[in-house]
RNA sequence: GUGGGCGUAGCGUAGAGGCUUAACGCGCCAGGUUGUGGCCCUGGAGAUCGCGGGUUCGAAUCCCGCCGCUCACCCCA
């Protein structure tokens, strides 16, 4: 038998309001906050990602879905969430728009790494992007926006990780200093270090084997070597967001695994430790047009997880709307009773109720059981006797005697009842609503 | 790429060399009620015990290999 393939998951009705949940959260804060929504392709050139996050990138080097189609095109599936932004906005020529554009996507993601909880090979992602403005003020916003979203989604105990990593005119010379600092321990590093020393230097602070842990405590601190216009600009983004009472932990050996970005970098994680478990993270990524071939334009952006989303959601017990169901089952019984209510059920969903058609030949017992577990309000039945008398017998499932009217009276009841239901439960089943 | 754990009906589990014709709960189907749900009762369908090989008179059970899933490292969302 067929299985879906390793690290993708089938999301099943009984789990999909969680989903749904997410992603309208996310699109109501996204647009709270003025961002409008971009598609782009689900696959893209892989250059674009090479350039992008770079060549020595863990994501480039081992994890993407590349391949060659029938016109010999080098394509991969997309592996990060802001070179295919940066890319639609340089090609649709945006910076002829009021800068800065602010966007916001729903994607798929897809990385080929080994499975475990919380990571996926084809994950989803909102990922939100300002491009077209250094103002530290705009690093701001979208933490602002990340942190208020997770808040509105009923998420505890998060915690906001910052940092800056300087960009072209002070990070080089950082380098050369942390580069000289681990070639005096070289002796003690593991052979992961000794490469990433010549490869990715930055990524020597974060790395978490205990035996170099000792070298990267005393390595000196890229905060400390800052340029004075990058040390000013994390002191204002650190400044917008101690005004929005967001509780930020600057954390001075945050890295994160791709190459292009410049100053601002923040995660969010959740209380619990050990494993990956970022919700959430980005930055600011002033080079990355640039690499793309466009000109210098500034940009700063993250992406969350919706998986590990629903997951956190599922372990700290938030409670998400339910989906709305079918209100009513129509069922026929018997030789010449199925075009009216056939007829009935064209006539309810024509007036927007939602209704559920009862097919088969099972018995009359059967299929108020369905109806019992659709959970609908009402059973409309559809027997010879009511036919030839051109009535219906209507169950109200929480009543327990069901009624024989006429089938306009009965039509009228439900859609009476629907109305009632739609301003009613506004509250309760639109997504739409904080 | 490296290391640990686990594979028994759709789901959750029991059985750990012969007492098993592989059991139980949920779910599914049907009946108890000629055309009326939930609760209850009765019955039924559904499993070559992940796959292959080995040990044995005998393997779901022990051994080996493979496959799959899962957790962690790394990396990331």
């Amino acid at each position: 038998m067929y299985q879906a393939p390793r690290g993708t998951q089938d999301v099943l009705p009984t789990d999909i309001a969680y989903h749904t949940f997410v992603e309208s959260k996310a699109r109501r804060f996204a647009s709270l906050y003025g961002y409008q929504e971009l598609r782009t392709p689900t696959f893209e050139e892989t250059g674009l990602f090479q350039r992008g996050a770079g060549e020595s990138t863990d994501v480039v080097e081992k994890e993407m879905y590349s391949f060659r189609d029938k016109g010999d095109n080098d394509i991969t599936l997309r592996a990060e969430g802001t070179a295919p932004v940066v890319r639609a906005y340089l090609q649709h020529g945006m910076h002829t728009l009021p800068q800065p554009v602010r966007l916001f996507s729903l994607i798929s993601v897809f990385r080929y790494d080994r499975p475990q909880a919380g990571r996926l090979r084809e994950h989803h992602q909102l990922d939100c992007e300002a491009i077209g403005e250094d103002d530290p003020l705009l690093d701001g916003e979208l933490i602002a926006l990340l942190w208020r979203f997770y808040e509105a989604l009923g998420l505890r105990d998060l915690s906001l990780q910052i940092n800056s990593i300087g960009d072209a005119n002070c990070r080089p010379a950082y380098l050369e200093l942390l580069r000289t600092y681990y070639r005096g321990h070289q002796a003690e590093l593991c052979g992961d270090c000794r490469r990433r020393l010549e490869v990715n230097p930055l990524r020597l602070l974060d790395f978490k084997v205990p035996t170099c842990q000792p070298i990267a405590q005393k390595a000196p601190s890229l905060i400390d070597h800052l340029c004075d216009e990058c040390a000013e600009h994390y002191q204002r983004v650190l400044a917008v967001v101690g005004e929005e009472k967001i509780p930020v932990v600057p954390n001075p050996r945050l890295v994160r695994g791709f190459d292009y970005y410049t100053r601002t970098v923040f995660e969010v994680w959740p209380q619990r430790t050990g494993e990956q478990s970022a919700l959430g993270g980005g930055g600011r990524y002033d080079g990355l047009a640039e690499q793309l071939g466009g000109k210098h334009t500034p940009g700063v952006g993250f992406g969350t997880g919706i998986e590990r989303l629903v997951l956190n959601l599922k372990e700290q017990g938030v409670e998400v709307p339910a989906s709305p169901g079918p209100q009513v089952y129509v069922v026929h019984l018997g030789t010449g009773t199925e075009p009216a209510a056939n007829s009935f059920a064209r006539e309810l969903r024509a007036h927007g109720v939602p209704t559920l058609r009862g097919v088969g030949t099972r018995s009359m017992r059967a299929r108020l059981r369905h109806a019992d577990a659709a959970r609908v309000r009402w059973v409309v039945v559809f027997g010879e006797d009511e036919v030839k008398d051109g009535k219906v017998t209507l169950r109200d499932m929480a009543a327990t005697e069901p009624e024989t009217l006429s089938t306009e009276a009965a039509l009228e009841r439900i859609k009476r009842d629907e109305q009632m239901q739609t301003h009613l439960g506004s509250g309760t089943f639109s997504m739409e609503s904080s």
